[in-house]
DNA sequence: GTCTATAGGGAGATAGAC
DNA sequence: GTCTATCTCCCTATAGAC
């Protein structure tokens, strides 16, 4: 059911996703009020009628990032029959999480790009949901060990690490109009789950290798000082 | 021998060194020139005796994050004989990559943490180092996959870009206190090269092919949905 | 809810003394 | 080489009209 939106509720996200974009853009400092006005259709003095300042936008702005990651993993793994496999759980867990981050990519982007500048007493409620998301992805790891799925000989803690620091890198060369994020995720889950040596027959069709470089973001414009 | 710097070269690399810890910390626009100042014993102004301007110094903190990396991982894979394997070439990349990165440390978070946040005249140049460094990496795999090495499913282009977000990404937890960055090192190759499936310990195999597979697990499916 | 106007504080960069 | 002093610009946030 399509929920409608008070007014106010409707500027408030136009605001936010403005906001979004401008972080994404400038990282903390370099955002500026007037900036997001600008991008959201406003006068700078009017944000403040929503939020109260640029710390409560920041975490507005990171909070709904994870969550939306975190929401989106949960509900998929939940959808899993209950004698899934660690394999298929963290095949799921990466299409979802990716498909996730693609989505809110702006939030996903901002949030990698403020990381360390925002004031510590905004980051610490934030941290706190990063974290207790990393302890899911732990724990099906750890149980797919213990069940003898996974064989590797690498620090469970550490690969997840990896895993996650190289899944949330992807929206920085993410690019719409190049392979798409279904593919990716196959690739993914079968890159952490068999590495490079392992692996099926021969591939497919492998597309361009240009098709997807690095760096197509839309790089910000900005004023050299 | 230690070289030694003239007077002018031991305050302009105070003064970089100053800046790669400040703009790691605020991002591109929260760094003031009065921040570095302080973080190098000297006033605001005396800075631009050495640098012209704010763009010239993240420039210069940018290229020396990827240049230190680059230079190292060079010299590590020159000194491989010529029939090293590409499961070698990659752990002793990785071992290179990772040791540099954790060295320059303040430089490499400093280049994580503003990407993107740049000016784009500045940026440019230091994407192109960027590039070149990961185009050696991806011959490196596209080598081992033609000698029938590597037998992933997966496109060596997205691997490149997994493996490169994941590396650089530990800069981002890495403790001087907990772990050795070669433990982290032999942990994050085994990752890469087995999985998690995938058992294969860290075999000191020499350089005969070692043709036998470590482990008989059920080699991987297309995908399992 | 959104506007205009502005207070009050820093920012990058330059000039010239030492 | 490094300092102090300062110019000019632009930032966050507030006040009050509409």
């Amino acid at each position: 059911m399509a929920k409608k939106l008070a007014k106010s509720a409707i500027s408030q996200k136009r605001v936010l996703d403005a906001a979004a974009k401008i972080f994404r853009d400038f990282g903390y400092a370099g955002t500026t009020m007037r900036a997001i006005a600008d991008e959201a259709d406003l006068k700078a003095g009017s944000i403040y009628y929503h939020y109260k300042s640029k710390d409560e936008l920041i975490g507005a702005v990171l909070d709904i990032g994870v969550n939306a990651v975190t929401q989106r993993v949960t509900e998929a793994l939940a959808a899993l029959p209950p004698e899934a496999t660690g394999r298929q759980r963290v095949e799921v867990a990466i299409a979802a999480h990716l498909s996730a981050i693609i989505e809110v990519g702006d939030y996903t982007l901002a949030t990698r790009r403020v990381a360390g500048q925002v004031p510590e007493a905004i980051s610490a409620r934030n941290t706190r949901l990063r974290d207790s998301y990393g302890a899911m992805w732990q724990q099906i790891m750890n149980d797919a060990q213990q069940r003898g799925e996974f064989k590797t000989t690498a620090s469970l803690t550490l690969s997840r690490l990896f895993i996650l620091g190289a899944l949330n890198w992807t929206v920085e060369w993410y690019k719409p109009g190049g392979r798409s994020v279904e593919q990716i995720a196959r690739d993914f889950a079968s890159f952490v789950l068999d590495g490079l040596s392992g692996g099926a027959a021969p591939l497919p069709v492998e597309f361009s290798e240009a098709a997807t470089e690095p760096h197509d973001n839309p790089r910000p414009r900005i004023r050299s000082a």
